[in-house]
DNA sequence: TCAAAGTGACATTGTTTCTTGTCAACTTGT
DNA sequence: ACAAGTTGACAAGAAACAATGTCACTTTGA
């Protein structure tokens, strides 16, 4: 009989499930910054593992392939940059709801202006890579419209938004502004970045005027 | 002295340049068939020809690379569509300035349905493919909010719209309620979805809000 | 009918990338 | 110090694909 090997074994101060994750959290680190310079089609498995500091062969213990490397990153910016906002929208609960929106909103850009190279790829770049990456990206979106429906309108509580097809054209609104902003180095304030959006917001205001026909 | 090939011998009816130009015609329908199936990403070259019944060596001498076929694709499917928009816009000049638009959106939404296979690759899932293919879908995207803000505001003829931060915000809008609507099998009747993007943009129709700061 | 132009099926080359494997060097607990 | 666990550098197989080349067959004009 041999004996079992030590299950916890410590190595540079770290048991093997510590190594693990931080192993795991260097190749999300690596790949933002990797996706953010070269985009994510050109961005090569070896090139995410020399940014991280490891091997393939970490890789391939860390995610079964490399989207599944692009999901795990997908969600640590998105989670990152919707704190931002959930914390700017609650740390202004005593103003009206658009001020409150203003609010997020701007957070919602400085964070992209904070963090300039994931931006660009985590916005629009990775649309169509797979089915379950648009659908992390769809979840956003429909993530951010609620939270912002349910600023302007905290009395229902509702998972989707009232007018999805509404909803989706103003989130999309507000990417396309970041995009355009971004696209141009950032000139604009994110003041104004802000206020542009939010006049797209405005639109929930008004009921659809009645078509004459 | 070797008499001079003929240089402009006919087959099947047609002179050489005619041939090449039916050729150049064939991938690029094929190519919009082959990435709305597929997605541009999965669509190798192989798929394209075969698709187009024509071989490598035809592609090759049709375009450079895969790139410019796409590019080319985009050309097409893009100037087929704003071509019905436009044409939309000038049968309704008797109409007030957002009826025509109302018109304009119809015209946009019902190519897009009449057409689903491109329109989601073309709408989104090309951005990020190449610094050209972007630059094509900006001038696209540009085009199209310069045609809406003409519409409204006939006065000012300008290249560029005038908020170019908004109207970008609008025209990603318009993108995604399409993105929405296609991704739901076109359950909503056009003229709700147009009705909705509609309500978008009229918020050119205010000046911002003025903050009290 | 014949030679040359044109065509289509297929082979080939070269590159790139994913993915797994090998091995020497390093670290740890005893 | 030593054996076992751990790591990093690198090799190498496998697969996919772009891009070019080969060749037999068809069509054309004379």
């Amino acid at each position: 009989m041999t004996p079992a090997p030590a299950p916890d074994r410590r190595y540079k101060g770290s048991t093997a499930d510590e190594r693990r994750a931080r192993r795991r959290e260097q190749f999300i680190m690596a790949a933002v910054e990797v996706y953010g310079e070269r985009g994510y089609r050109q961005a090569t498995v070896k090139s995410v593992c020399d940014a991280a500091g490891l091997t393939e062969r970490y890789f391939y213990e860390s995610f079964p392939n490399s989207e599944a490397l692009l999901i795990a990153s997908f969600r640590a910016v998105t989670d990152h940059l919707f704190e931002g906002v959930a914390r700017a929208g609650a740390a202004s609960d005593h103003a009206d709801g658009y001020e409150r929106v203003r609010a997020m909103l701007t957070a919602y850009y400085e964070g992209l202006k904070r963090s300039p190279a994931p931006a660009r790829v985590f916005l629009v770049e990775i649309s169509g890579v797979s089915a379950e990456m648009d659908r992390e990206l769809q979840n956003s979106l429909r993530d951010l419209g609620v939270l912002i429906e349910q600023t302007l309108y905290p009395g229902k509580a509702a998972e989707r938004p009232s007018d999805e097809l509404l909803m989706m054209g103003i989130v999309g609104g507000i990417i396309h502004i970041a995009l355009q902003w971004i696209g141009q180095g950032y000139v604009r304030p994110v003041s104004e970045v802000a206020a542009t959006a939010l006049r797209l917001c405005r639109v929930l205001e008004h009921e659809p005027r009645l078509r004459i026909a």
